[in-house]
DNA sequence: ATAATAACGAGA
DNA sequence: CTCGTTATTATC
């Protein structure tokens, strides 16, 4: 049933008329009478009996296109259920919109190859035909040539991928397919933006040649998308490479799900249920007997996870390896001075970066310079260490309500009276400054003569010449520099590290060794300079390139304070009386910590639920159910649910 | 939204 | 105890 209610999230029968017999197969859309109106369904399987007594007919095959295959139907459902929510809404996800005219082009031309066997490349079900495939670029990494040898069996193997600096990802990921394709089963793989859609459309285009893979993404209209999603259903495509969208694609045989860069905040959907690209590929895998690749220059708390469950193995180079292709790194010193006033920072940089920037640029090579995007939530930190600063109790991130108020938490709402930050003992705290964007024309104005070129929010540069040149990018919209730079700059350190944001480090990371991966090798003149205190763990992790063992760290923190993915979080959102009155419904496990209420925008308030991995499932449970019954006594106030949120504050 | 059903209270 | 009215709940 095509509607979001809770408490309707469940199968219903109903009576196939003689005339829809043939239509009405698993997998197609429908309208039925329900509660005396037309509403759209899905047929998810027919059945001889029904154990209800009185059963209406079905009213309509929509299409008998069956754009629900089964394989995607359980993902769903189990999706649904990890996070909370309904079926329905994980199939708006799952299944694009009908387009009429698109189903007409694909199906029509599609009619008279689609019994042949299925979506099996011809030549390459033989285990004698499986051609090896060239590991390339994956001979780097000792588990490597392992993982691709595993893909063309058809294994299902889990690797998460610790990527060198200067590594074509989008080579590898395009290799891992081959494999994948070589052993006759297909692929999804999922990228965070459009310019990393290219980039691997590109790589696949070269490895496997046009016609053998398809684009998934929302960016595409409606008309597109459909017929896209219905070149992978119908097997004409062995490969579905796309944004979050792609997810769910309907790829046959199923060989290989993978994520590039898991930590970017793409990946996680913002409707409901609001699950994430990493967890729904992970659950697809687990279903499938399907293998699994979650890879990236930095390594996600979640991805550590993975490995120290034992669910999936390291794909990593020696050190000797890494340090021959890391550009040389040297952290600078941040004058407080500076970070304190930001249009006094801006006016000039560190002096080693300056001379860094400007050696790299008497070389005639070009330089990035990374500076964050504006508007940071402001934040709490020690005066003294600028650790930031958490709840002694909970451990959620503080506040200050007024410039003179006491700091309270902002997850259990408890006042912090007598803070001391546990890592200095400072008893002064401060408002941490939001993060200022440092214009090109500044930095053009300490280099003269030198071309500038900006990347970020209104456009966006793929790439730029191997010359001479400033680039100024902000975190993800980097671009690649033919040949690699010879300086890449990381400003504004602090900014990021202060952010009130359970991720601020792991994120600190990510972006500055996507930006570093750019540079040259050190053994090339490649140089990278971050403006930040060395002694930091996410410094130090950047300095070594080193983001497991940062992430290991991350996640045995995060173990200590009861935070995801070491332990499980629920969200629920809304007006206060309808927080409340979800939660008095909810049979939580018994070991579920409640804390809360606090303020959340539009005078809503939020409360969060907390459990062991072990009750997660028990915990989504009780929710949806407690969500069921107010949907079923037609509460007005809506609740928002959301399972391990991104953003916890 | 609407019909079935349970709950309730007044009058016999 | 029964009938008629009203809240509740399920909706094939």
């Amino acid at each position: 049933m095509d509607v979001p209610l809770p408490h309707l999230d469940r199968p219903f029968d109903y009576l196939v008329p003689e005339a829809l017999d043939a239509d009405a197969r698993p997998g197609v859309r429908v309208k039925v009478r329900f509660a005396g109106q037309l509403v759209d369904g899905w047929l998810l399987e027919r059945a001889e009996s029904s154990e209800h007594p009185k059963l209406a007919y079905l009213e309509k095959v929509v299409s008998p296109v069956p754009v629900l295959s089964p394989e995607v139907a359980r993902l769903a459902r189990a999706v649904a259920d990890r996070y909370a929510g309904s079926l329905a809404d994980v199939l708006r996800l799952a299944v694009p919109p009908r387009h009429a005219r698109a189903e007409k082009a694909v199906t029509a031309a599609d009619a008279p190859t689609t019994d042949a066997p299925a979506g099996v490349p011809s030549g390459t079900t033989d285990a004698d035909a499986r051609a090896e495939v060239d590991p390339r670029g994956w001979r780097d990494y000792p588990a490597g040539p392992a993982l691709l040898r595993a893909l063309t069996e058809g294994r299902p193997a889990r690797a998460v991928w610790s990527a060198l600096p200067g590594e074509d990802w989008a080579d590898r990921y395009a290799d891992a397919v081959a494999a994948t394709v070589a052993g006759g089963r297909g692929a999804v793989v999922v990228v965070a933006d459009a310019r990393d859609l290219d980039r691997l459309d590109a790589a696949l285009t070269a490895v496997l040649g046009a016609g053998r893979h398809v684009r998934l993404t929302a960016a595409d209209g409606p008309a597109r998308r459909y017929r896209s999603f219905l070149t992978a259903l119908t097997g004409d495509a062995e490969v579905v490479i796309g944004t979050r969208a792609a997810m769910f694609a309907p790829v046959r045989r199923l060989g290989l799900v993978a994520i590039w860069d898991d930590g970017d905040d793409l990946h996680a959907e913002p409707r409901a249920p609001y699950p994430h690209a990493r967890d729904v590929l992970l659950t697809r895998a687990q279903l499938g007997d399907t293998a699994a690749v979650v890879g990236g220059y930095a390594r996600t708390a979640e991805a550590q996870l993975l490995v120290e469950t034992g669910w999936a193995r390291e794909v990593v180079a020696d050190r000797a390896v890494v340090r021959a292709r890391t550009p040389a790194m040297a952290p600078t010193g941040d004058d407080p001075q500076l970070a304190r006033d930001p249009g006094a920072a801006s006016a000039r940089l560190p002096s080693l970066a300056w001379t860094t920037a400007r050696d790299a640029l008497r070389a005639d090579l070009p330089v990035l310079v990374q500076v964050p995007r504006r508007g940071y939530v402001p934040s709490v930190a020690c005066a003294d260490c600028r650790a930031p600063a958490r709840c002694p109790h909970c451990a959620g991130p503080l506040a200050l309500p007024s410039a003179q108020g006491t700091p309270a938490c902002r997850w259990c709402g408890r006042v912090a009276a007598a803070y001391a930050c546990p890592e200095c003992g400072g008893r002064r705290l401060r408002a941490s400054v939001t993060g200022a964007r440092r214009t090109a024309e500044e930095l053009g104005r300490a280099f003269p003569g030198v071309p500038v070129r900006t990347s970020g929010r209104e456009e966006v540069l793929a790439a730029v010449p191997g010359g001479a040149g400033l680039v100024i990018a902000t975190p993800g919209a980097e671009p690649v520099a033919d040949g690699g730079y010879g300086a890449v700059l990381l400003l504004d350190s602090w900014a990021l590290l202060t952010r009130a944001d359970l991720r601020a480090g792991e994120e600190a990371l990510r972006r500055w060794t996507a930006a570093a991966a750019l540079a040259r090798p050190g053994t090339a003149g490649g140089r990278v300079v971050v403006v930040a205190d060395g002694a930091l763990a996410p410094v130090q992790a950047l300095l070594r390139w080193d983001s497991a063992w940062f992430a290991a760290r991350e996640l045995a923190e995060r173990r200590e304070l009861g935070f995801p993915p070491a332990a499980r979080m629920a969200s629920v959102t809304g007006a206060a009386e309808a927080v409340a009155d979800l939660l008095a419904g909810a049979r939580l496990p018994g070991d579920a910590e409640v804390l809360g209420p606090v303020p959340a925008d539009e005078g809503r308030e939020r409360m969060l639920v907390r459990v062991p991995r072990s009750r997660a499932a028990a915990m989504a449970e009780a929710l949806h159910a407690a969500a069921g019954q107010r949907s079923a006594r037609k509460a007005a106030d809506p609740v928002r649910l959301q399972v391990d949120p991104l953003i916890l504050f």
